[in-house]
DNA sequence: GGGCCCAGGATTTTT
DNA sequence: TCCTGGGCCC
């Protein structure tokens, strides 16, 4: 990564010179086709994208910084790909990561060829989505059958349990959670269990780790089941061991493109590369339109005589290419031995290392594809000047990045400038949040338009709770997902069993829903049966059922559960699925079950299982719908309600909002210690992309947050805003006054940075391995400055009022008026804070109370009450308005 | 099989 | 502090 200083040149070459061969060729084309007749895709567009569209040929990296346009890159390609017949849709292979890019492709590109012309587009789609139709194709390569199912996280883990208590393991000192986590690990590095590394493989189970993969992939070839990571791996490993499928493919694949780049693990990689790499490239390939028959996508696909021999043969490591080959630009015509590979990401925007993506790939896409031209798109058309200077500044500290400044020719004096407010904690946030909203409001700004983007999800309830109070209507995005509840995976269960009555997973899952009196002892002997004779266990119960190796409740239980099967298969072939689907959730007594259930959620349950049913009639049937939800774990959120938006950042990627909250800027959040703590400097870097993102969200207006108290498990810890806040640039941003100033009446901040205006940095606590990181270079003298002294000298448990009197000077009316008693810092509990997981803190908390039982006290925000308990520094105390609460003693006083 | 109690964990998430 | 999941008892 270091050596990308010294590559620089080259990457800021097709900015340079954009008419590297490919472009010349594109022009050329373009010119013959009359250049001002050019077709109406391609107007509109400006230059960089246009020579992105154009350049077909050959491997391309567009690095598309945020708000670039690179969806509309990535359509109008493929448009023009189709439009000039340089290839079939069929010929097109073109991977996202979600499902809601892919849909989101294709009625682009429907837009504009016209929607008869898309229908085909059978290659566009996620990773998995074609990773699944690559091993429907070619199961028997993989020693599955065609009709495999794929099993969800939640099936995972049961399975992986059951091997733990077969191999005599203590299922609680290793836990099947965390080790459906590692083989997902390993197999997003490609990993099989001959190739895991030995220390990967001791670290679990008690050495056991290989074994126990290795069983793992046994018993998923016995379910004919998949995970999720084998959709990848396994087509890996046919492509290797079959060298004859592997071609079909080249041949069938023009053009290959790659949405979020920066996203891919390495087994995606793989993949890539594979498809990619055209050891014996024709000379002609990729230039004649191919006209032939084959373009017809035929489904008989040439397919390998030899089945079965489930290939061990590729065990070779990641096939990366080697790292030093030097870029082969300006080759004049030669072909480089790749296929038309058009990779479309921002190396800014990768956020999700954390499972597993590898930025790596987008940053030596070059050292990968020799010859690859690079684009970068840089004008931004979605943020004012402010933010993308807030953005851009604040992204330069990090290191590992080709680098790319975002700019925009939008210049209105009006716009806003960034705006930094102070909370004294995370409730004062939410009421200034939402003050902020109201005065938008006002101004008859959309809810729709904003959005309030958080680092972790319990951030989220703060201001659920106070748009409730507010009555503003707001939605939260992510969260627990529609085909994650209980109610729907059960009735999924039902389901799956009728419609592959060996899928044993869904079996146990529902055998006893509802309740029947089949427990642990009659499902373990229909397992054991199951497994002796190698049959479903479907089958095995219903040979029970008919045996007299059963007591006679379990036994009627069982014949009932068998007998409804029969009868719902049978249905199958007969019956609508929809209406099948209700046939079974009434039959099974299913729904009866949530009728009769009393609690809170069951008609929220019975209401999510008839959405459930509606959502299937989409579905041609049922077999068909049950491929899609197991690669569609999304639920659509309606539109129509005008809301605030809730999400976390990372869910926030890829969409704008005119006016973007970002609160918790506040250290150990935001950037997450955990973050730190476990990815070093990657880490930090790649919270930093996070804050990047975040801010490349708004349109126009942004305002960050940070609040000087935060309850954390429980407890009120004092913090310290975000190094992030220091890294932004003081020309393009505003802080407020007051936690709730909106529109900026608040004079803009004078003192330097963050770091060395207000002191308290992380430095002064304890070594920290970040000190010189990224902002070294630029707050060199931050830690020497008298100001940075001072702060250090005085530093003292009071700092949170530091914080805010540098806020503003109305600290005071953070709190609800003259306040400082109340919320006085002396007082107040600091849970011991870590840096580096040193305590740096000292924790006060446990002083016992100045209080007694009784005591009338009064609480800033709870008014006057009573204490009717106390325990340590916890009271508990009957509020007159506020009902009973439990509060710390340091933020109520004595009336 | 249901309810109670205690321990442990409490970023981010797609497929 | 608050929620979940698992063990244990009736």
């Amino acid at each position: 990564m270091s050596g990308f200083a010294e590559d620089m040149p080259f990457f800021d070459e097709p900015n340079a010179r954009p008419a590297a061969p490919s472009g010349i060729a594109a022009r050329a084309m373009a010119a013959r086709s009359g250049q001002n007749s050019a077709p109406d895709y391609l107007k509109g567009l400006n230059p960089e994208q246009r020579l992105a569209v154009e350049t077909t040929e050959g491997p391309v990296l567009v690095l598309a910084g945020a708000g670039t346009g690179k969806t509309r890159v990535l359509t109008t390609r493929i448009a023009h790909i189709l439009a000039t017949g340089k290839a079939f849709s069929s010929q097109i292979l073109a991977v996202t990561f979600t499902n809601k890019a892919a849909r989101e492709m294709k009625q682009r590109i429907g837009h504009l060829i016209g929607e008869g012309n898309v229908e085909g587009m059978p290659w566009l789609g996620t990773f998995h989505s074609i990773g699944v139709k690559l091993l429907r194709r070619h199961a028997e390569l993989a020693g599955l059958k065609s009709d495999f199912t794929i099993l969800d996280t939640d099936d995972v883990v049961r399975l992986i349990k059951q091997l733990i208590q077969a191999e005599g393991l203590d299922d609680k000192r290793w836990p099947a959670k965390q080790f459906a986590q590692m083989i997902d690990g390993w197999k997003n590095k490609g990993l099989g269990p001959a190739d895991i590394p030995e220390g990967d493989a001791r670290s679990f189970a008690n050495g056991k780790g290989r074994e126990l993969y290795k069983a793992y992939q046994e018993r998923l070839q016995t379910l004919n089941a998949c995970d999720f990571g084998d959709l990848l791996c396994h087509p890996i490993r046919i492509f290797r061991a079959y060298p004859d499928v592997l071609k079909d493919y080249h041949r069938r694949f023009k053009y290959i493109l790659v949405d979020e780049y920066q996203d891919t693990n390495t087994a995606q990689y793989m993949w890539l590369r594979l498809l990619a790499q055209r050891p014996q490239s024709s000379p002609l390939e990729g230039e004649v339109p191919a006209k032939r028959a084959e373009g017809v996508a035929t489904e008989g696909t040439a397919r390998s005589s030899s089945t079965g021999a489930s290939s061990t043969a590729a065990r070779t490591p990641p096939d990366r290419a080697s790292p030093g080959h030097p870029p082969l630009k300006g080759e004049g015509n030669s072909r480089p031995a790749t296929v038309n590979i058009c990779c479309v990401g921002d190396d800014d925007q990768s956020i999700y290392g954390w499972r597993g993506a590898e930025v790596d790939n987008i940053l030596r896409f070059d050292k990968d594809f020799p010859g690859a031209t690079i684009i970068r798109l840089e004008r931004n058309y979605r943020s004012t000047a402010h933010i993308l200077g807030a953005a851009s500044h604040l992204i330069a500290f990090n290191e590992g990045r080709f680098g790319k400044t975002l700019f925009t020719d939008r210049n209105d004096p009006e716009d806003d400038k960034v705006h930094v407010h102070a909370a004294w904690d995370s409730e004062e946030e939410a009421r200034a949040v939402g003050e902020t909203i109201e005065a938008y409001q006002r101004q008859k700004h959309n809810l729709n338009d904003m959005a309030i983007l958080v680092r972790a999800s319990f951030q989220m309830r703060a201001f659920e709770e106070r748009f409730i109070t507010l009555g503003l209507s707001y939605r939260v995005i992510g969260g627990p997902r529609f085909y994650e509840r209980m109610e729907i995976r059960d009735a999924l269960a039902f389901f799956r069993v009728v419609a592959n009555g060996g899928d044993d997973l869904a079996f146990e899952r529902i055998v006893n829903v509802p309740k029947r009196g089949l427990g642990e002892a009659t499902i373990r002997q229909i397992h054991d049966t199951a497994r002796a004779l190698r049959i479903p266990m479907l089958e095995a119960a219903g040979n029970l059922a008919e045996s007299d190796e059963m007591k006679p409740k379990p036994r009627a239980a069982l014949r009932e559960v068998a007998a409804n099967f029969e009868r719902w298969q049978k249905a199958l072939e007969t019956t609508p699925h929809t209406e099948l689907a209700e046939t079974i959730l009434e039959e099974s007594g299913y729904t009866d079950m949530w009728k009769n259930d009393r609690s809170a959620e069951s008609p929220g349950r019975l209401e999510n299982l008839k959405e459930l049913i509606r959502s299937m009639e989409e579905y041609e049937s049922l077999r068909a719908f049950l491929e899609h939800v197991a690669l569609v774990m999304e639920a659509e959120q309606s539109e129509s309600l005008d809301a605030v938006s809730i999400m976390t950042l990372h869910s926030a990627k890829g969409l704008e909002f005119e006016t973007v909250f970002l609160p918790g800027w506040e250290e150990g959040l935001f950037p997450h210690q955990r973050a730190l703590d476990e990815g070093g400097r990657s880490g930090l870097e790649e919270e930093r992309r996070l804050a990047y993102v975040g801010l490349t969200r708004a349109k126009k207006n942004l305002h960050i947050w940070f609040v000087s108290n935060r309850l954390i498990h429980g407890l009120w810890q004092s913090t310290i805003p975000s190094r992030f806040l220091d890294e932004l640039p003081e020309t393009h941003v505003e802080v407020a006054e007051s936690g709730n100033s909106y529109g900026g009446y608040g004079n803009s901040y004078g003192g330097g940075s963050f770091a060395s205006g207000r002191g308290g940095r992380q430095n002064p606590y304890g070594a920290s391995r970040f000190d010189n990181i990224g902002e070294e270079k630029s707050f060199s003298n931050t830690y020497s400055t008298p100001g940075w002294q001072r702060a250090q000298a005085n530093r003292t448990e009071a700092t949170d009022r530091n914080w805010g009197t540098r806020s503003g000077h109305q600290v005071e009316r953070i709190g609800y008026g003259e306040t400082d008693s109340g919320y006085g810092a002396g007082r107040t509990s600091v849970k011991g804070r870590t840096i580096d997981g040193e305590l740096v803190a000292k924790s006060v908390a446990d002083k016992p109370s100045a209080f007694s039982v009784g005591d009338r006290v009064f609480h800033q925000k709870f008014g006057n009450g009573n204490i009717a308990a106390i325990e340590g520094n916890k009271l508990t105390i009957d509020f007159d308005k506020a009902g009973q609460k439990r509060v710390l003693d340091g933020f109520v006083t004595g009336v």
